[in-house]
DNA sequence: CGAGGTTCTCGACCAATAGACGAAAACAAT
DNA sequence: ATTGTTTTCGTCTATTGGTCGAGAACCTCG
């Protein structure tokens, strides 16, 4: 720990790129758009879709670019970063600082795709290239964690869905029973969902006909009340007040902002 | 969507820099490290520690080496990637992505600092530099949700704590009353913490000797049982089987894998 | 058209979690 | 010894959510 002397904000020149990890539910099954290296480096392999960063580009403009070229963006229902990787050997030759994304697309669509990309089942992934494979599994992680405390179903779901739909797409991306009284018992009380009104028609083989539902946005919201540790039920004024209203600065900078 | 031409994961050269939020609670208040800025641009506001990403090294690498500038890296208890931020115009002049970090000193260290930075209340921030503010949020904020489905607190409070002591860093933490009680029945319940067996004299005035813990482990562990949406609680087989043991991958590229 | 089968909906029951609160324990000061 | 203070422990209760069964609505087939 030394004295420092002030230095500029700006970094050293290094390569950066998007990554997208997307995910969709297909048939059951929790899946990953992925497209296949056919030259070096590390060909043969399976990628994410991504690429470079252009200088008058947001990170969040640019894996939308790049991600047009894969899929109809239209599609995608929510998307979000994930993590950034910098290792300087994370890809062989130039040092290459990654921004992943996670990206969903609803249960149901099926945009048309390259010939060189296609879904894979997250539980049987291919032999990835660079350190991909690691981001998607961060991806899935992330999709398990948020739809408990989050509306992000929204993302897996078209806007009309019925609830055995819905509760089997938890179940797929999950990967554990969701019982669909509970689930929506649960999205009912958090608000997150209300009836159309609509109902569909039972397949063959008969059945109640099932209502049907919508997310009430389909932007991420986190549930508020879902927090351990809630402010106390009783006195709305439980907010802890500034303990010594002295100055919020403890110590003066020597060569400081004393105006 | 057009088809791609496998492009190489090699972006654009482009300046990259690696920025903590830094508290620690402080007298009861959540607090930040922030340090002066004395040159341009933006001479004057209070900025982030950190500093340009050398090609040598890794993103954590990074940040590690520019807070050794601030503060005895010894005293960092948790340091976590927070959010990549990459708008052309986040800083005048050379296009510059930033990579934000969060981390964490327990209550009680003082670590030494440089004359130019100092520990900022965090509900009073001065006028920050750049986009910097934003980030400071953007961190109190996962603490914040961290606190409640983590076992974070451990970075928060030194090897050994009493449970007012650890109920007062949640309340500072969290912005509103924690009952010490509850708090030691959670965490114990989690097995989070566990008593040490001593105990801490009481003050001048009396009271009962307050029990010393610490926490069980003190790298970050997510609370498991800690979702909605349970795995049935029955059966504990309730894993999702594959639905049909067909290819993982639906399409087979054109210009394919097919070894 | 009725019987049986299927799927969905709704409500009741129950276990676990955690906020609220008071009583008891352990200590200091007088 | 009495009083006051702080911590600890146990109980009460509200809420959340998993379980389960009864009933509703529909299909198919005879």
């Amino acid at each position: 720990m030394t004295v420092v002397t002030p230095t500029s904000p700006v970094g050293q020149a290094c390569d950066h790129e998007v990554l997208a990890v997307v995910l969709q539910i297909r048939s059951g099954v929790l899946s990953a758009l992925l497209w296949w290296r056919a030259f070096a480096p590390d060909a043969g392999r399976w990628a994410l879709p991504g690429g470079g960063l252009r200088p008058d580009e947001s990170l969040r403009d640019s894996i939308r670019r790049q991600l047009a070229e894969k899929v109809d963006v239209r599609e995608l229902t929510h998307l979000e970063q994930l993590d950034s990787r910098g290792e300087p050997d994370r890809v062989p030759g130039r040092r290459v600082v990654a921004t992943g994304y996670l990206g969903l697309v609803p249960a149901g669509a099926d945009p048309g795709l390259p010939g060189d990309t296609a879904w894979h089942s997250s539980d049987r992934l291919p032999r990835m290239a660079f350190d991909h494979e690691d981001l998607v599994r961060a991806g899935i992680q992330r999709l398990r964690s948020k739809l408990s405390y989050t509306n992000l179903g929204f993302a897996l779901a078209q806007p009309g869905f019925t609830m055995s739909e819905l509760a089997g797409y938890y179940r797929s991306a999950l990967g554990h029973e969701v019982d669909a009284t509970n689930l929506q018992r649960i999205l009912l009380r958090r608000g997150q969902i209300e009836p159309t009104g609509d109902t569909v028609r039972p397949g063959r083989g008969g059945g109640r006909p099932a209502a049907v539902y919508r997310f009430r946005t389909r932007v991420l919201e986190v549930t508020d009340e879902f927090a351990v540790l809630h402010p106390p039920r009783r006195s709305p004024e439980h907010r802890i007040p500034p303990p010594v209203p002295s100055l919020s600065t403890e110590r003066v900078p020597d060569a400081g902002p004393g105006h």
